[in-house]
DNA sequence: AAGTTCTGTTTAATATCATAGACATGCGGG
DNA sequence: CCCGCATGTCTATGATATTAAACAGAACTT
């Protein structure tokens, strides 16, 4: 991972198709300070880079998280689905193959009983979803609700969570996670 | 979220049971620095930050990344999707009111004839999407695809994309992107 | 070819940061 | 009570980052 501060900005800034003047004019700094920058011959300011950050937009997290040598510009498309459980629940993951996603995006299907057990999951990130069809009882920390057609849920990964299909029709659902834990 | 580098750095140290000095001493910096950097008082440079890291250590990415209040433990649900526009493309926006998150979840819906306008879009992060019913025409970069319910897609969201339903049913796609446009 | 406009780079003056060391406070033992 | 040794804060000085403006090259117009 190249943790230079000046490759990766200059990365995030051709990505954005931006001229140094540009993302300096959008920042409020000056074009100057984005070339010194982007020439390793200073290291800027917390507060400078933020602000720099800021005209393209981009947060500091990122910025750090991201690796600038992929950008690997594809497009996935329709059958690249992959299909990662033949039992109660079955996972289908976009652009599995794709390196150094961002997200794991999933279509997911509960047949009727599915549990994704009682030892709740918990990871880093944060999780989201869209109930297609079906009804599905989802419990995040203290809370449980039953979500139907339409209704979505989102949380922070860390909580402890849990999916069953307590229902007789399956359930299925689209989600998203990130940072990708597939 | 705070982005305040003081406070994430008083709580990084605490967490890690130093004083100002043992931590200075570790990373090679003087205390009067961190103390100066925990008051808020100098924005370090990026070279100095990562130098004061790697005494406890902790990269760069984590520091920005991690949440020093510490998971708010939230779990927004169903009904609180956002509609975004009543034209020909209809968006619903999942934890909408959820600060600092890390995508954005929707729920779109294109009604036959729907665009996204020949100025292709472009910004930062990756997206992608699952199509749930009718057929939507992608444009990404130079290619182009039809894609139908059970497709899917995903790319960098720098590359110019659009999206067109140019059949007579409506399209519902349930996408998510990061970091979060909306 | 001269003019315009874009690109990134460089420089001198200024603003900000980082250091070393002094300073004040608090806690426990002799 | 005073000493030793922690804690975090402050200040003067030198180092570094940032600015504004000049500079040089490439592409395109006239």
């Amino acid at each position: 991972m190249v943790n230079d501060v000046s490759a990766r900005l200059k990365a995030v800034r051709l990505m954005h198709g931006l001229s140094q003047r540009e993302l300096a004019k959008r920042a409020g700094v000056t074009n100057g300070m984005i070339s010194l920058i982007e020439q390793g011959r200073v290291s800027p300011s917390v507060a400078s880079l933020k602000k720099v950050l800021d005209g393209l937009p981009m947060q500091l997290a990122e910025f750090f998280t991201m690796d600038p040598a992929s950008t690997p510009q594809v497009f996935y498309a329709s059958k690249e689905l992959v299909e990662l459980g033949k039992d109660a629940v079955s996972l289908r993951l976009v652009a599995a193959h794709r390196p150094g996603r961002r997200m794991a995006l999933l279509h997911e299907v509960y047949a009727p009983g599915a549990d994704t057990g009682s030892e709740m999951l918990s990871h880093a990130g944060e999780e989201g979803g869209i109930v297609v069809s079906g009804r599905i009882e989802v419990t995040v920390g203290a809370q449980t609700q039953v979500l139907g057609p339409g209704d979505a849920y989102y949380f922070s990964s860390g909580v402890p969570h849990r999916f069953r299909n307590r229902g007789r029709e399956r359930c299925e659902i689209i989600s998203a996670a990130t940072p990708p834990t597939l």
